[in-house]
DNA sequence: AATCTAGACAACCGCCGGCAG
DNA sequence: GCTGCCGGCGGTTGTCTAGAT
């Protein structure tokens, strides 16, 4: 048995809201408050679905909302929290004072999420590109590996190839290992528009070389943050694995070396230590206490969690708008 | 000047959890 | 404990606009 709809739609009205209909619902809300949206619009005498004059009051009417553009430090803020809580955009709004869930996630999918990807960094993990490519093909046996790299490149195309064909790139090789150009992945760096029509083959070429690298010890997974990696890799982000010293330039984004927050690399050692260390904790807390403890139990929520990422994201709890307890 | 395209943002949809009866 | 309602949430779609062709 289905649910009954909050509304007849046939009724009401949708699309825009014009700024009488505002009027009314803002005049409405003012004297009357929120309580039970479904009466809402019957009283306050519009032609509208409860819940499209909740959405309306709550993304774009309500008055301590901010209507300009992110900040860097809000976008800061919104990259670091999305790496801890990915899709929670409400967790996220929560700390940006007059920003809406919505706010933040159409800021997200039409800009930040790009700018990651420009960045070479995958913005649903937080891990450069070339982390997700290694770490298939070190933890699977080639012929597995072949494939989901392959499908993994098929997820990541689009950006990638959006990168390279509309983006300008400036890449810098630290340290060339090859100077005649046998390695690959600076002859992909060095890309030139008029050879767009084989990136693809290029990008398949890179993959198979990664995975052809023997097995990375600690000391050459730049990504690896644990104990004395983390330091050298903060502050600068390792491209791809197989060039380990490439340094990333966030240059395609107007922001480089303005002192702004996007001016530092994003992937900070904190990045991958806050993954990596959430995952370590539950492993700890499972080991500890049974896979239903309690503590294991929040952790999965994402409540002590949070405090916990606060400081591994240096982002003091106590500056937190709702620090989550 | 007309058309096309991409970006930005507003709005909708369906699912889920909490809560009261 | 069960059921139905409500509000919240995240994903998706629609619409408008500016810039490019």
């Amino acid at each position: 048995m289905g649910r009954i709809p909050c509304c007849e739609k046939d009724n009401v009205k949708r699309g825009q809201w014009t700024p009488e209909e505002d009027n009314k619902l803002s005049c409405y809300i003012a004297q009357h408050g929120t309580r039970n949206w479904r009466l809402i619009p019957k009283n306050a005498g519009l032609q509208r679905c409860g819940k499209s004059c909740r959405l309306r009051w709550t993304n774009y009417l309500r008055p301590d909302l901010k209507h300009g553009q992110f900040s860097d430090s809000e976008e800061q803020t919104i990259v670091k929290l999305h790496s801890v809580f990915g899709n929670r955009w409400s967790l996220i709004a929560a700390q940006l004072p007059g920003r809406t869930d919505n706010d933040v996630k159409n800021h997200w999918n039409t800009k930040l999420k790009k700018k990651l990807s420009g960045m070479g960094i995958d913005p649903v993990t937080h891990k450069p590109f070339s982390h997700l490519m290694a770490e298939i093909a070190t933890t699977l046996a080639p012929p597995q590996a072949a494939h989901l790299a392959e499908a993994a490149l098929g997820c990541f195309k689009d950006e990638v190839l959006h990168l390279l064909t509309k983006k300008k790139i400036n890449f810098q090789a630290q340290h060339n290992t090859d100077q005649m150009g046998n390695n690959n992945i600076t002859s992909f760096m060095n890309y030139k528009p008029d050879e767009k029509e084989d990136t693809t083959e290029k990008i398949t070429f890179g993959l198979s070389k990664a995975m052809q690298e023997p097995e990375m010890t600690s000391n050459n997974k730049p990504w690896d943050c644990t104990a004395a990696t983390a330091a050298t890799f903060e502050g600068t982000c390792s491209v791809f694995p197989t060039v380990t010293g490439f340094q990333f330039s966030p240059a395609p984004f107007a922001n480089e070396g303005d002192g702004s927050p996007w001016s530092q690399c994003v992937c900070t050692g904190s990045t991958c230590t806050a993954l990596d260390q959430q995952g370590q904790l539950q492993e700890k807390l499972q080991e500890e206490n049974g896979d239903d403890s309690n503590i294991a139990k929040e952790i999965r929520s994402g409540s002590n969690l949070f405090n916990a990422q606060c400081v591994l994201w240096d982002l003091p709890s106590e500056d937190l708008i709702n620090p989550m307890v």
